[in-house]
DNA sequence: CAATTCATGTAAGGTGTTACATGATTAC
DNA sequence: GTAATCATGTAACACCTTACATGAATTG
């Protein structure tokens, strides 16, 4: 058995609420969790494979009338068991890589304007992102007040919006600055006249 | 050749700066990069050993009059040829995973003080980190009146500030959710007594 | 004299991504 | 009819972590 396989987990969970085939894992991941963790088919196909073999989930072929054939997976209660574990371990620290910043650290080594480029490109992204998650959770704060079934979903929600909100604020101070320093360039280049 | 190799470009510009062997290399990336990207020895030494083959640097067994004997490298052309190529280069999305969101968005499962002390101790770890990136930060202002040396660097400590702040402002609105969740749990408690 | 730090490295295994392969159905 | 979506899967590889192994020097 693996030693993490926090997919594992994720798929548990999910078929924990409800019966999904593989495609389905992976559209519902991409809607609603991705923005905290990814998973690709190359991960999932392989993975219910697994977990079936080891008596988590069952699998049933299901003859839906159109479209191709699909296979929908239930959990058991081997499975749930298992899950139940996992969700009262304490967690790692959340894994972080920004090549963006690997890149601006060793900024003098290009122009300025590269830069400068990068970061605004950056700041375009999360504005949508940030966007997104307004969306979402202004949907989910009126699904909130008649019943509180979602609470867990809209802190997640909630997250991504502060964090990508912090990555846009970081921008726009990351730019004044690099303006600020341009700034100064010219004053000395006056001086020099 | 390696596709990204991320790793590869840290080393080679931390080499651009100056020589270093394979475990100055990881101090150097604990404390001024590890907040963005982390790093093993695990992955410098056998990355180190590539890129020497590779050309990109070269290495001198240093035979300091203390301690054990260190492998001291270089950067060649080459391998600043290749660093300045990467670093043109448009950047991969950032890559997060958030262990503790996953377990957080599955919390029905289990009961609400288990959510809430995982939210207590990922609050504590993050006011420690800000703690820190603030400090780091108050540092570089000094510098930075002097020379502008460092601004890249100040940019990244930025971030880290801005995103271990957004974490921990999401932590307490997160438990405040909790909370208020519980008191009205407590009313419908007192409705039905 | 014991623990920590300095210093280098290997081996194994887990994790994750990308590309490939296939084929039916639906929407334009 | 062509492009997109539905649906499943494999293979190769790149990446990264962990554990192990070694041994000298320094610090308390």
């Amino acid at each position: 058995m693996a030693k993490e396989n926090t997919s594992m987990y994720i798929i548990l969970g999910l078929l924990e609420h409800e019966d999904l085939s593989g495609y389905d894992i992976k559209k519902k991941i991409d809607f609603m969790i991705s923005h905290f963790w990814e998973i690709g088919y190359g991960q999932i196909y392989p993975t219910l494979k697994t977990m079936e073999e080891n008596g988590m989930i069952t699998k049933k072929v299901s003859e839906t009338s159109k479209g191709p054939e699909k296979n929908l997976y239930s959990i058991t209660d081997s499975g749930r068991e298992v899950l139940k574990e996992w969700l009262l371990l304490p967690e790692a620290k959340e894994y972080t890589k920004y090549e963006i910043l690997v890149k601006l650290f060793f900024g003098k080594l290009v122009s300025e304007e590269e830069n400068r480029k990068r970061i605004e490109l950056f700041q375009e992204r999360h504005l949508q992102n940030a966007a997104i998650m307004k969306m979402f959770r202004t949907n989910l704060e009126q699904v909130l007040k008649e019943s509180e079934d979602h609470l867990y979903y809209y802190l997640t929600v909630l997250f991504g919006e502060k964090i990508y909100n912090a990555y846009i604020e970081w921008a726009k101070e990351a730019e004044e600055l690099l303006g600020k320093k341009n700034e100064n360039d010219n004053l000395h280049k006056g001086d020099n006249e």
